[in-house]
DNA sequence: ACGTTAACTGTTATCGTTAACACTACAACA
DNA sequence: TGTTGTAGTGTTAACGATAACAGTTAACGT
């Protein structure tokens, strides 16, 4: 009784087999009526709890993913999460979260750290660049599946189309008259920002355009606002019509310095976000805004890598790496509008 | 080499015992250079990965709490989220995560979805009411350690002094002169929002004020929008002077909406929110606001819960519950004024 | 030469659970 | 009456790792 209760404990008490108690507490096989009485008393005297690890080294699965990501707090890693935690969840498996270091700037390491967790999948949250991500291949012993836009030769790969979001944000844009369309990226660390400043440089030059790339931003609002402030300037000049902020805190900023240089939106300039993530905590924000559905980002996550889990489990190889992009939606408020005429 | 690689395939590679491997693979008593050499170059052979499942079956530890909340996407429990994993990475603890639904409406039921994981101990975030907080009793198998304004019988209970803090907010108005303190409630189910209240009520009634509670709101802006807009009229009339919001976001609303109204902040009236969680995403918002220390709080809530794990693998029984509260700070941006004279 | 010590390696038993199989009744059937 | 089936129960052997103990060398001091 002194620590915890085995099934042998029970079954001293019940006078039956170990088995006989842990079919009772399984719910398998043939138990007699008085037996599983007998037994479920017993269970109840001793305080009985099933060992989840002799469960898992038994059965080979810890009914448990890992995620890993840097940085816990921002906005596009809630939603992945919340979207992974319910699809897994769904399955009968349970989520384990490891926030990642600076120190854990390469796949290895990280696949080094999560494999000593008692997980059966990782999911890597890959917002800031691993630097081994071309070199690392070697066999897996955990699956893996990174949530990041470029394939991966050792194991799946997901993401939201950042590319085809951006395009989608850029000819929306150019289809209402405008041609000076600015883009504010990210931080320059930000896999997501790269991407889709490559992919605005990229549709610009296709449609014949100038890019105008403007300085990084971090994410915040204010940073959007410090920007927002040197680009209110170039809207007056008529050398910027419309603007592409890489997210929403960042337009929201902008949004802010454009009302108090006296710029209105959508009439004097346009502008475009990516999350789709303040409709709700900020009233009167009419923003137009790419929506990465991270909540089916993270269902496809754990798809994969149970898939992953069980193939590996059942054959000892895992099987062909994927790579699945998620097609991003543009939800429109009022910020965009025709081309100003001067 | 089929599935995964044990010690003792390994041992048969190297051509030494199992528990040669083990030393080697945990740097624990004297091997030779040679046999190391030998062993190390087994292991990469046959693909070695250690079992965490053997390993904590032997140890008895999975080096992993789990926390349970209802929501994850709320600013107050991505904070907590955020400083529990903090801390107990750092103890060399992971963390796993357990969506809420809502058929986990009591203790119990919590209890038994969490013991089903691989955890040493289970953090509770008990955002919403539980039903059988009072009668919950029994002994836990799980080390268990809750989130609340209340002590609990059956283990450690936590939580920001919500009481404290909303005696200071209201204290700060009053000794600016205001007496006509408005508050905004949160969700009538928010454990939260319930203790504020009923802080706010007392609080007021011990400075010889009567109280002006407003509609409860649902945490979002657009909730204190809407509240907001009916509050503008009450300080026209007069009638209000100063406002405490339940959380930053309906503060955040409030604002909006006062702006609109054409009452400016501090001047015509004052707005203090909780949470402290906006300073860096809304740029210019100037708002007063109580910070719960979140991180502090996830710090201490794995203290407790490894404090009660270890000594319930020790002595087979739990320490005696705790409950602690950790005080709140305001921290103030101007947007508390003197009371305006009309 | 003998005992002593230290360095290294092997053997055994065990953690709590469950799959696979073996056994005992007793009922149903020819 | 004997055969077959089946519900109910027990026995054994793993899963992979490690603590505790038991050897085996070789070096050293006397």
């Amino acid at each position: 009784m002194g620590l915890n209760a085995s099934l042998a404990d029970v079954a001293r008490e019940a006078g039956v087999s170990q088995q006989t108690v842990s079919r009772v507490a399984n719910d398998t096989g043939q138990v007699s009526q008085a037996t599983r009485a007998k037994v479920r008393a017993a269970m109840h005297k001793v305080g009985y709890r099933p060992n989840y690890a002799a469960k898992a080294l038994r059965r080979g699965t810890f009914q448990t993913i890992g995620v890993a990501m840097f940085d816990i707090t921002a906005t596009g890693n809630i939603g992945l999460l919340d979207g992974i935690a319910e699809a897994a969840s769904r399955q009968g498996y349970a989520v384990t979260i490891r926030i990642l270091g600076d120190e854990d700037r390469t796949l290895a390491r990280v696949e080094k750290s999560m494999a000593r967790l008692p997980v059966d999948g990782i999911i890597v949250v890959m917002e800031r660049l691993l630097t081994d991500l071309d070199t690392f291949s070697r066999r897996l012993n955990t699956p893996m599946t990174i949530i990041t836009p470029a394939a991966v030769r050792s194991c799946s790969t997901l993401d939201a189309d950042q590319a085809q979001g951006t395009r989608l944000a850029v000819d929306y844009l150019h289809s209402n008259g405008h041609a000076a369309i600015a883009f504010v990226p990210g931080p320059e660390d930000s896999v997501a920002s790269q991407t889709r400043l490559h992919a605005y440089e990229q549709q610009m030059g296709a449609l014949g355009l100038a890019p105008l790339v403007q300085d990084h931003g971090d994410w915040t609002a204010n940073s959007g606002y410090r920007i927002g402030t040197a680009l209110a300037r170039q809207v007056r000049d008529g050398g910027v019509t419309a603007v592409l902020a890489a997210n929403d805190n960042m337009a929201n900023g902008i949004w802010q310095a454009f009302a108090r240089a006296g710029l209105r939106i959508p009439q004097d300039v346009s502008l475009i976000g990516v999350d789709n993530s303040l409709s709700e905590s900020i009233p009167n924000l009419r923003l137009d805004s790419l929506d990465q559905h991270f909540t089916e980002i993270g269902r496809q996550a754990v798809d994969l890598t149970l898939r992953a889990a069980r193939a590996q489990q059942r054959t000892g190889r895992p099987p062909r790496p994927e790579h699945r992009l998620v097609p991003m939606d543009l939800v429109r408020r009022g910020s965009v509008g025709p081309m100003p005429r001067r």
